[in-house]
DNA sequence: ACCGGTTGCGTAACCGGTTGCGCAACAAGT
DNA sequence: ACTTGTTGCGCAACCGGTTACGCAACCGGT
């Protein structure tokens, strides 16, 4: 910068003003500062410029698994909003380790990010956002706990569960059951049995409670509930699956076990995503807004950032059904 | 930190040797400065560091989309790789775009990553990467081009294709198309129809220039080229499909036209990911092996920033064939 | 008692920008 | 000619760390 400022002949003060327009320069001048920029190839170092300004132009994200599709939906939904705005995204997959989260969690305080988005598991977070990043806004995005009051964009789980539960109601069937992933960490799932109780009770069908499978959300996972549920003294004739992975997990070990779909077991799965539709069968699902979800995160993140009032501190979304033919059930033989 | 030393009755310099542990402190001293911070609830500023330092711990990555399983993997590699490094990661979406190419260049540069890696499109980052990035190393992933000399990780897209091509042939095709994706702009796109004609050849079976149908990479791109492919006067039994998500458009518009996959039109895809296997019908892929993609790539990558030799700077994985249903053929019903 | 070597730590410059304050030059008003 | 106001810019402190250099105290050896 100093040399810019020699080879045009002012000081670094009218350099830093030039590039930052933040303060009246005269034309004839600010032409020669360009200038020598150009020459030079001169590039100012944001590192420097952070440290007196206080902002690093670095937002934090925190997921499980950017590789899932629904949150790498979500992070592009976050990304189209921040790349205008100049700001990049740094991006921690935990895997839901509780360990990592803390990592990953200092490494972006240190970092000094201006702004964090997370779908937390723990409820450290609770006392960690409190604790050190008080002066760090936080937006919460999809999973929210109890006692959480902060800034959270998510959708409204248990009516996304009652629609997937109502369709597979309105097929004509009566035993079902439902691989709920682990509602003992996650907020999402709970809401999302809640909503598959509703449906039942709604409909006058009996809840068994074997009939809820729990379990961690991965493939290997998805197909162990899966065969608990079938391998049961009276197992349902219709499923449904929180989570993509679980899905894809059941789906697979229904054919193992030889069951067809949705003939022996109707399935209705969670998110949408562009192979669901070439499925064998082509998969009913409640499908996310993901990437609405991040866009309204990422510009709610912004707002704080800026201190701008947020209208609205907690936003939920609907989920809507996207009908195919694994849930056809007695009455909708379509 | 100037409080730390108040509070330890030491200077910031002995602060700052006590964390980075950079020189002898006494033990009885080095107490006082631990239990100071601990206090204090320090942290230090990763900024103020980077910027004497000029390292700023950050590396970034420009792909084109990291919704795109293929890269959502090498994503996870790399980054399984940087956690350990205690690195974090900056992900830039371009989407193929150049003006985005260069957007996100200039920021990382500006932010002063400590490296870069990129599946590149534009040649300019040849310009680019010399001009601007001199000390910024940069790996390629991917994707390279016409004369790039530097580090790169990459698959042989050559082997690649012609083992899925190699795959038809054995099951009897003989009349055999492709998608062949952007070969003007990708390198990765112009190996494997080397590799398909390379297979063609040497089975003796006689290429048709017109059923080499071009496209950029998205699944409608996939489904105008399907089409295309199909409404030609005389259309090929099978179809080697360059890309996972122009094997989807594929597909998909291949159901459209009524015809059945494999006894119609056979495909072999590209990339494998859960969803392949419960395709209707199962899909014949040839996978890459993205996680260790990215890991290959970030670990060259940390050694190029620490100055250590780099044993290999080109390396080429082989990929492997999946053989599922889709590929069937005359010879080979099972 | 003197001296070279070691140990433990502080002073101050520096990384590359931003910014409060103030100065010079010039225009306009009386 | 003398204020007063405006315009255009530079000086120097500061952001929060790192680090070259050097000083004092202490050690054992002769």
């Amino acid at each position: 910068m100093q040399d810019v400022a020699s080879k045009a002949g002012v000081s670094k003060t009218t350099v830093s003003h030039v590039i930052n327009q933040t303060r009246v320069v005269e034309p004839e001048t600010r032409r020669r500062v360009l200038d020598a920029i150009a020459e030079l190839g001169y590039h100012p170092n944001l590192l420097a410029r952070s440290l007196t300004t206080q902002r690093s132009g670095i937002i934090g994200m925190v997921i499980s698994d950017s590789s899932n599709y629904f949150f790498a939906e979500m992070m592009r939904g976050v990304e189209e909003v921040l790349r205008p705005n100049n700001y990049a995204l740094i991006v921690c997959n935990t895997n839901d380790d509780e360990d990592r989260e803390r990592h990953y969690l200092d490494l972006l305080l240190e970092k000094r990010v201006d702004g964090i988005l997370t779908a937390a598991t723990s409820r450290r977070w609770l006392q960690l956002s409190r604790a050190d990043a008080q002066h760090t806004p936080v937006v919460h995005v999809d999973r929210s706990f109890d006692g959480m009051d902060g800034p959270f964009v998510g959708v409204d789980n248990q009516q996304a569960a009652y629609l997937g539960v109502r369709r597979l109601i309105d097929c004509g069937h009566t035993e079902i059951g439902m691989l709920a992933g682990n509602d003992e960490l996650l907020s999402t799932a709970r809401g999302r049995v809640a909503g598959y109780r509703q449906a039942l009770a709604e409909a006058g069908l009996s809840l068994r409670e074997d009939w809820i499978v729990r379990s961690r959300l991965s493939i290997a996972e998805g197909r162990r509930a899966m065969r608990q549920l079938l391998d049961s003294p009276q197992p349902p004739r219709a499923v449904f699956i929180n989570n993509n992975l679980l899905t894809l997990g059941g789906l697979l070990e229904l054919r193992e076990m030889g069951r067809r779909c949705p003939e022996d077991v109707a399935i209705v799965g969670f998110d949408d995503h562009p192979w669901a539709a070439v499925a064998d069968p082509p998969m009913t699902v409640v499908c996310q807004p993901a990437e609405q979800l991040g866009q309204i995160a990422a510009g709610m993140l912004l707002a704080l950032i800026r201190h701008e009032p947020v209208l609205e501190p907690r936003v939920l979304l609907p989920c809507s059904l996207i009908v195919r033919r694994s849930s056809q059930g007695p009455r909708c033989p379509g």
